[in-house]
DNA sequence: TTTAGTTACGCTATACGTAACTATC
DNA sequence: GATAGTTACGTATAGCGTAACTAAA
């Protein structure tokens, strides 16, 4: 379980190729082979099936394991070489899109109008990659946005020890596309909707809301990206409904908005962080959960 | 970052001593010397102070990463294992001494009489380690119990991808000694209890409560241990208050219980588990859960 | 001076690349 | 027969133990 000999393993299993794992490991086939293999020998277990490569029952175990444990094995890394690290005066700023709502981007003006020598750097993510951004260290500070109950924390991958608080919720509102149905109703019950047709989307994951609500949620579309604007444009074509923060639509976009009545659930923006760099990043912090 | 490493670095760490460390690792100290000075070459950072033995701040920070690295490593490997294990006969079920309450004992009763080849072997342990055991393989179904809002999930540590259950919720007492001047209420607001001396124990951690309610809760004596007995007999005499599900409180055993008003809490029970292993293992899940 | 961690050095086992091999499409 | 993974083998090196060394109590 030599986390070299995972790193191998889940290349191959990526690529279903040896080769192609060889040639962006820099290893020859052979080493490959023999990486497989020994990680075969030391499970007692065959983890792959070869021609095709695919992953045996034992191996998609394995998979579920690996790309966690090598993110926190990543993050271990990052985070006590944070503690010999130089002070930085870039401030890296990792977000959601729908992190940056108007309430958040109004306290960050205020904090760079209050600290004349803060310079940030915002870069935007997918919420399921958030966590390990931060904690691997390519971001000093992250705001995560997520669908969760009236001041209950997100449900972040956990990716080591993190420190996590609370920044805005907002109520959510279901999109709907013109001409549908409901699209005059004052607001709408969630459980009304689980048989409907809904847009797969990391800003608004269908499993999250059976979890919070029940089952159902027929994924129509799915979208990999975190554009809010693509979102918006497929909802309004009638691929799918989805749920955004009420400020994330836009009046006369082209789609509905309709507030949800039941259950009571918000977007709630967290600001995360590991150990933070000296200087400017504390006052940040404070001036976005303050 | 050799996990090989990081399970020497946490030994020398926790004996204080790099021969103890030797010895217990079955190693000569001069390997441990050689395995702590290529994890330091490997971070470019000192980890540990000698003479005496003590880690480093960035030590001390890869110490709160390694352990729960090490953990999921372990569990990782007992899982890919499990999808090869042979059936057992005998079912292994871990449980939180407070998580075997009356709900849970009549389920399991009625679950042997239903099922009469189903053999349990029952162990009790610490909340913050049933986790671990059940991740580890060491116990095929655990039952944890623990304080949440209510129908709020636990705060497990988290030991990798594990399914978890609701089982039972029963509201909480405070235990009060003998003689203590709100042992004759109808109930309390832990609000109003904040400033007292508190027992810590891993049956109702004072970090949970302050996370929950807010700042306070002072330490009187701390147990380590999981004996509900015990916890009880030094609520008796004075040593600090604690909560406990209402069923763990015997009528007239020298201490008084009183119902908690407000925040709404619980003593929650949640069925954990990885694979099943084949079997009734199902079947008795089914039973807790049903 | 004693105790405890480090360094030097030799040995072995591991891990890689080259190249020959083999099985599958 | 071409493609792709395996095996054999030679070499480099990483990791351990023994033993000599060094620094702190």
């Amino acid at each position: 379980m030599d986390p070299h000999l995972l790193t191998t393993f889940v290349t191959v299993a990526r690529h279903g190729s040896f080769s192609a794992a060889a040639a962006e490991l820099g290893y020859t086939q052979s080493a490959i082979s023999q990486q497989i293999a020994a990680l075969e020998a030391d499970l007692g277990l065959p983890l792959l099936r070869r021609r095709p490569v695919e992953p045996t029952a034992a191996g998609r175990r394995l998979l579920e394991h690996a790309e966690p444990l090598l993110l926190r094995l990543r993050a271990a890394r990052a985070d006590v070489l944070r503690t010999a690290a130089e002070p930085r005066h870039l401030l890296r700023l990792a977000a959601t899109p729908l992190a940056v709502n108007p309430a958040v981007a109004a306290r960050l003006a205020g904090a760079g109008a209050r600290l004349p020598r803060l310079e940030v750097a915002l870069r935007t993510c997918r919420p399921d990659r958030l966590a390990a951004l931060v904690a691997e260290g390519h971001a000093d500070l992250g705001l995560a946005g997520g669908i969760a109950a009236p001041s209950d924390p997100l449900r972040l991958p956990d990716a080591g020890p993190m420190t996590t608080a609370g920044v805005t919720e907002e109520s959510l509102v279901v999109v709907l596309p013109p001409g549908h149905p409901l699209a005059g109703r004052a607001s709408l019950r969630l459980a009304d909707l689980v048989d409907a047709r809904w847009l797969q989307t990391p800003l608004c994951p269908l499993a999250r809301l059976r979890d919070l609500v029940g089952d159902g949620f027929a994924a129509g579309l799915e979208y990999e990206g975190d554009d809010v604007h693509t979102v918006l444009t497929l909802a309004a074509a009638g691929h799918g409904l989805t749920l955004l923060p009420a400020s994330a639509v836009p009046a006369g976009g082209g789609v509905h908005a309709v507030p949800v009545a039941a259950p009571r659930l918000v977007h709630r923006v967290e600001l995360l962080h590991a150990a933070l760099p000296p200087g400017a990043a504390a006052d940040l912090a404070a001036a976005l959960t303050g």
